[in-house]
DNA sequence: GGTGATTATATCGCCGCGATACATCGATCG
DNA sequence: CGATCGATGTATCGCGGCGATATAATCACC
């Protein structure tokens, strides 16, 4: 997931690893939380795994302030590691917190792939929908008030996702029309 | 966390861990995971902390079939935890995945608790509110279609949080008013 | 008497996070 | 001029949670 992410950033550009984190920060920082702890480990995974390298020290015209900085760069293992991960629609796809990720680099995957994680997606979303109604609805043992207020807010969420995500499918169907 | 939700079930009554999880899967089921991989853990985190003992083997009644269970059960220590994190207010309360846990056991914390949880609560939804505000409104580079929408989807959906936020936050004043 | 669902405990490795450490740079202010 | 502060930048540690998996007994059903 954080690979993905990565794989994703630097495929537009080779980049650092501070740069990397603002970046996916000022992208996603509402949903997920790209934390350094999570980032530099990846990175060396990464690179470990042969997908990325590490460029030389870079010099960037004059103005050598600026130091010690590793810039990553993906190999052509890595393209072809990213190109597989964006083909990809599975289960994995569409959870809570790697749906956003994807979502963010949708103009990159291929159409087909697209409706099927948003099909995913509502699945899933529709899966915890029914089971907050039941949950609501269930007769025997009434529930305390503010679980119930949480499941009612749930509830309403998860219907606006799912209406959400049929207007996205739908524009993506009515696109593949044309 | 998971601690937190472990002392709160283990206080109505003793369980074993089958159960507990039971418990919790339908009672939050929708909002976390809960997965015997932490579970399991947990308990003998629990057990080696002294906030819980692990009772015999208990042979209920008679049709001994139901094999070897283990029903643990709160200590005093244990007890005593579970009422220092109920008045607890502070940020961890209020992130995304434990907030759904304390609602929970709200019933049960004390009033000005709560009111000092929702409030954080709502100050951190708030600021998510601004980044998505924020990052839909900026000029300069104009930002790819499917993370508008996701923005856009995030915005709206917290904005709507942030209301039934303050429909309870009314709720508790106007009864502590009483 | 077999087959599969449910009850039940438990572990493994992976991944992501928060906290923290360290170091340098530019700007602001006294 | 020196101090201090907030970015910039790389990096690690331990912890907590998760998914997958193993094991095993019981129960309901055909």
């Amino acid at each position: 997931m954080f690979e993905f992410a990565l794989l994703g950033l630097l495929h537009e550009a080779p980049m650092h690893g501070y740069e990397l984190r603002k970046r996916l920060h000022d992208l996603l920082g509402a949903f997920r939380a790209f934390s350094y702890g999570s980032l530099y480990p990846t990175l060396r995974r990464l690179q470990r795994a042969g997908l990325i390298v590490e460029e030389g020290p870079e010099e960037s015209a004059l103005s050598w302030g600026r130091r010690a900085r590793k810039v990553y760069k993906l190999t052509p293992e890595g393209k072809e590691r990213f190109a597989e991960l964006l083909a990809d629609a599975g289960p994995q796809t569409w959870d809570d917190d790697s749906f956003g990720v994807h979502l963010a680099f949708f103009s990159r995957t291929p159409a087909d792939v697209r409706i099927r994680i948003l099909e995913g997606r509502r699945r899933c979303v529709e899966e915890r929908r029914e089971g907050l109604r039941e949950r609501l609805t269930r007769t025997g043992e009434q529930i305390d008030r503010y679980t119930r207020e949480l499941h009612r807010q749930g509830l309403e969420s998860t219907e606006r996702e799912v209406r959400w995500l049929n207007e996205l499918i739908a524009h993506e169907q009515s696109e593949q029309d044309e």
